[in-house]
DNA sequence: TTGAAAGCGCTAACAT
DNA sequence: ATGTTAGCGCTTTCAA
């Protein structure tokens, strides 16, 4: 049998109240007498308090529900990392929940979460999400997006990265290294950082007089398998290309790849870019030049911000939108 | 405010009872009339139930605490993305902790926990961990340790690797190879896998009549740092070697980069294997050879048997013993 | 087939 | 400085 606060409080020969109060340090009225009695009870007795019986009461659980599409892929590990540090840091705990871009998961994770009673959400979403859910509808909880946003999500606080403005930068300095024929190996336009980055890529060809070709933009998904598989495309198919600017470093570790076997010497033959930097960007042997995401700082801010708005009861819309950095390593001359 | 079971009752004028019958499912006993009223009225008031407030009475939350040193190294993105697909299977969810092999951070990860009536957890405890502490000492609720155990731990589920035979295997495949002057770039000794890498190292050599040379072996972490630093050490110091077993892949990685940048060819010159097989040992100029670790199947099996000692109310103290493969690759000769 | 009522372990307002 | 008490939202006997 579990002891409860009850069973300390007779033991200390004092009320629950008493025992609360000191439980929870909000012991300022108390003796200290009766405190260090009551404390070494606890400690006695191993006391362990049961959360789950504040929270009916305090309407607080202290967790934060993290949705993300999977775990398992680089992007994500060290965006977990930042949010649980900060929710750590302030007494929250992080459930995690992998959706696999699939919107009826996501819609089920949001179902579970609030039944939970998590005090808010920080969701990356699927880039397949077009549009408000009818579950995203009635959340009554604050809910902060990174990465990806939801249009007509009304009033939630969204963390961005300057996505246009990194691929611009990285496709200007492409050109200006003297790269004129530069395939664009894009994730998919389903989601907003994708056509963010094939915006900027048209905007830096344009700026610099370089014609826009459709059969130079590729679109696909944001993995390795798909880079591998899209670069042996464009070989087969015999286009003529200097360089590829990527969706993401793992389309760029399978571009990598696919130029490897085909005897192509990069930056020599063809220049290759990234987005991202993940982790593994610097352990290749050709280190890949990329536009540096700031992943950890994504997660950090948005349990940051969710945990300002849940302890100020303030909640706010509003958009952060963090800076990118052209990080330039070997894949390009 | 919130809507709850009372209100949902008093709407379709039925009692409490009736309502929380017919959200959880035990409603054979239900005439099929008021279970559609009742049904179609949570729909219409967009009832949640709060299962916080369920929880108090069945004693149970349906969440698992994970604890793992850090989500950003590459060995636990898999592991936790087994163990919450078999959660989520069975309607459990994950609670991410990252301690940071940093024994406080554990044991108030473990209290935090039990305050929160988490079911389990899953722990891979600190690489230093040598004993049980007070906090661990007192749990009262199921845990499984994961790769690293814990000794003298009493009456706990273990889920583990062939670490000995792996890398036996391995080192015995090296030296089949021709390979005769293997370094052994180890990971902490403070970690049983560790230790039991280097057994099998020894033990290989030992069967083949090589000599085993202290100075062969050295100690490390699990980073690639460490394998990058520790390669550099040994190339200065002119130890005659031909090839590295490394603790892990990201040692091995970090061994790589440190050959490449030392002119030494791979494996022409320089046999190296590494232990896990990470996702990226694939995707560098030349493919790792390695050992296979299960870590999807070590987090999926990890929650399978924490969440049957659940339902069973039958808790078991037992090893499970996940076996790994050589995958030979384009390291070695 | 349905409902009344006790109570899970705790907090917070209010009283003393 | 400490205690009394109502009640958070729900489940579960037990009775009707």
């Amino acid at each position: 049998m579990k002891i409860t606060i009850k069973d300390i409080a007779k033991l200390a020969d004092v009320s629950t109240a008493t025992v609360s109060k000191i439980v929870n340090n909000k012991d300022q009225s108390i003796s200290s007498a009766t405190r260090e009695k009551v404390k070494s009870i606890i400690e006695e007795y191993n006391y362990v308090p049961n959360r789950i019986a504040s929270s009916m009461i305090t309407k607080k659980t202290n967790s934060i529900g993290l949705i993300i599409p999977d775990i398992a892929n680089p992007f994500f590990p060290e965006l977990a990392r930042g949010a649980e540090d900060m929710a750590n840091k302030n007494g929250y705990n992080i459930i995690l929940c992998n959706s696999d871009n699939d919107l009826s998961k996501e819609d089920s994770y949001i179902e579970m979460l609030q039944e939970k009673m998590v005090d808010g959400i920080i969701f990356t979403s699927s880039s397949r999400r077009s549009s408000v859910s009818n579950t995203l509808k009635k959340l009554h909880i604050p809910i902060i997006t990174v990465d990806r946003e939801i249009e007509d999500l009304k009033s939630n606080c969204r963390i961005k990265v300057k996505n246009r403005e990194g691929a611009f930068e990285a496709v200007s300095y492409m050109i200006s290294r003297g790269y004129k024929k530069i395939v664009n190996l894009a994730g998919p336009m389903t989601s907003k950082p994708s056509k963010d980055r094939l915006e900027g890529y048209i905007e830096a060809l344009v700026k610099n007089n370089l014609v826009v070709d459709e059969k130079y933009i590729i679109e696909g998904s944001f993995t390795s398998e798909w880079g591998y598989k899209g670069i042996l495309d464009i070989i087969r198919k015999k286009l003529e290309f200097d360089s590829v600017f990527c969706g993401n470093d793992l389309i760029a570790l399978g571009v990598l790849k696919g130029l490897r076997e085909n005897g192509l010497n990069v930056p020599k033959d063809i220049g290759v870019v990234g987005f991202d930097d993940i982790y593994m960007a610097t352990m290749i042997d050709t280190e890949l030049t990329t536009v540096r995401q700031p992943n950890y700082q994504m997660g950090y801010k948005a349990a940051q911000l969710l945990i300002n708005m849940l302890e100020n009861k303030h909640y706010i819309d509003k958009e952060y939108i963090l800076d990118t950095k052209l990080i330039i390593r070997k894949t390009t001359r």
